[in-house]
DNA sequence: AGAAGTCACGAAAACGTTTGCGTGTTAAAA
DNA sequence: TTTTAACACGCAAACGTTTTCGTGACTTCT
């Protein structure tokens, strides 16, 4: 087992200057061309590569971008993170991961950790945590040492960056549009609650949607879910919520739920109270999830395109990057990424 | 804005020297309580924090470790790059992720950036090409450097380093062991062609269930599904299959299916053909994923622990990492992971 | 043959740390 | 008062690069 071979153990060996060595396998100019075959067959023989590590220093740059997600269990951040490593591998940069586990401190260690020279930039989405102690020091602090940070999906106007997210309110607008397209007349929304943003536009998508054709919202038909509970047992109160709405409004035929798992819920509520979907009750899910494909009925759902958004944000943040040097006045730039509606089986 | 702080810009301010200054933050007794306050207190005003690529490069050790996956889009690796990222926080480590999309070039690219330097040991999973190309160098190579290697999941015996296994065998065998014992008389098989070690494993896992029940195994109840193909045409072609083996025998009354997808498959198409789960036919499939849990009805599956295999790679190879000096003879382990049958409405 | 220019290479600084050791100043011991 | 010891700090090397500049040895003009 033999270590990684340097710079100057080559120029040890060959009984040159490190320099010489250095320049030689640069094909410098300067250097005769004996020495610069000497020196290339005996750095291929040992198979030399330059030490990441000491160029990151040397240069002040280190080629990784840091993502931090609340969340890798999940399909939207890991089709992002699949984005974001596309792009970055493409134009010569690696991916480090935070997970920050919807913790404000969790995401702010893990800030540090990564800010302190380990990376040139920052792709991030807020935890829920911080969504709600709505304490972003870390992010300026970050920003304000030089580290240039994206944000998507879930942003927050008090924070002057770069921005790439959803446009979750005619997504959710479109979704509901298409129910009532569908002649459903009693349109119920399962959401969560308004502290995140994404739910917050998506329910107000909803709501205009309704206007716009002269349907007057109903709020015991929005059923606002706690979210911040263990998942196992929202998942059972969910339930049990949904089926008292279904059973104290008979007349509901049509459920616009903000997520996979509440959209899924509502079908199986409906399926055991014996209604058939799409024929007695059409549902309209907002993901990107695997799930959706794969149930039965299969679900139609508003595709948030999220290796798209990875893509976007990885190039966004390498740009800044790399023209860090023109210190002209900060300009911030926020990319909407358009929705999808994917039709499937639970719409007519 | 003003940029990242150094220690040389502290002794400038403060005029005292660099080493000084690291010794008053590091409370050294070598400096007098004056100093060390003046420092600390100058410090902590302008927030610094050493460089992390400097400390590094002195360092020789990065305190990072390198995970190469074949595909992040998929329950069963985010899960396990969960784990190592659970582990690797606690013990001060970060984690930095390289996909390789299944491509042995990909694979292999990604493993020369990381181990120029940027990471102190590997934890990761062959992609497919690879384990059908049979290349191995370039781990061996990477060892030979004295970058530790950690395999899970698909591994191959040739390949001398840590690793971290799934119980496949036994979890097949109790699988189809819990179909016979549940009355099932005809179990078909559905798997992946037998290059991937662990679909080999769990194919052995169903003869030998069969066989010590003294059932005789019949080729024709096996179907060997070709998963190089592209996903959606994949899939079609799956159920198909699947229809005519469920056609041509059918007193099959138990399907074990080697992922999610395909058990999922096997009940749609039951469904389809009028079938009952679990009453008519039972289902079993092989996975973590999410799909299982949500599914109507939800399926019986060997769960493999993902979390748990990524927690247990990342404390063997820290653990490696850490004692590297004892340069004794290299001892490799294999961590087995029992798997667990969980058992949901598909089986009775 | 002396001046000028080319060639091929080495020295050294820089990136930001840590740390062993040397040293000047002061205080305590002889 | 001289020797010794403690104290408080600075120097310099090291990690592995890249790159600017300097320099000795030839070659080539005039």
């Amino acid at each position: 087992m033999r270590k990684k071979i340097t710079l100057k153990q080559i120029a040890r060996e060959l009984d040159v200057s490190i320099s010489t060595v250095s320049k030689a396998l640069k094909n410098s100019k300067e250097i005769s061309a004996d020495t610069i075959q000497k020196v290339q067959a005996f750095a291929k023989l040992y198979n030399y590569r330059p030490n990441n590590i000491a160029l990151s220093l040397k240069n002040r740059k280190t080629n990784t971008i840091g993502i931090i997600i609340p969340e890798i269990v999940h399909h939207f951040f890991s089709k992002v993170i699949r984005g974001v490593e596309l792009v970055a591998n493409k134009r010569g940069y690696n991916v480090i991961i935070g997970l920050s586990n919807e913790s404000f401190s969790k995401e702010v260690i893990n800030m540090e950790m990564l800010a302190n020279g380990s990376i040139d930039g920052f792709i991030l989405s807020m935890s829920k945590e911080t969504l709600l102690q709505q304490d972003y020091h870390h992010y300026n602090e970050t920003m304000n040492q030089g580290m240039p940070i994206v944000m998507f999906d879930r942003v927050v106007s008090e924070i002057k960056c770069d921005k790439v997210i959803v446009d979750d309110f005619n997504g959710a607008k479109n979704a509901v549009q298409k129910l009532i397209s569908n002649n459903c007349e009693h349109i119920a929304l399962i959401t969560t609650k308004d502290y995140v943003s994404v739910g917050r536009l998506r329910t107000q998508g909803y709501l205009e949607a309704l206007e716009e054709n002269k349907i007057t919202p109903q709020a015991e038909l929005i059923l606002k879910m706690d979210d911040t509970l263990d998942y196992e047992v929202h998942l059972e109160k969910l339930e049990d919520e949904i089926e008292q709405l279904f059973n104290a409004h008979k007349e509901i035929d049509g459920v616009f739920a903000v997520n996979e798992l509440y959209a899924l819920s509502a079908m199986k509520v409906a399926r055991r109270m014996g209604l058939n979907v799409p024929n007695d009750i059409q549902v309209i899910g907002f993901t990107d999830g695997v799930l959706s494909k794969h149930s039965t009925p299969s679900l139609t759902t508003v595709s948030q395109h999220a290796q798209l958004m990875g893509e976007r944000a990885a190039d966004l943040l390498i740009d800044k990057i790399e023209k860090e040097f023109e210190a002209e006045e900060e300009q911030f730039q926020t990319i909407v990424i358009n929705t999808e509606l994917v039709e499937r089986e639970s719409t007519k």
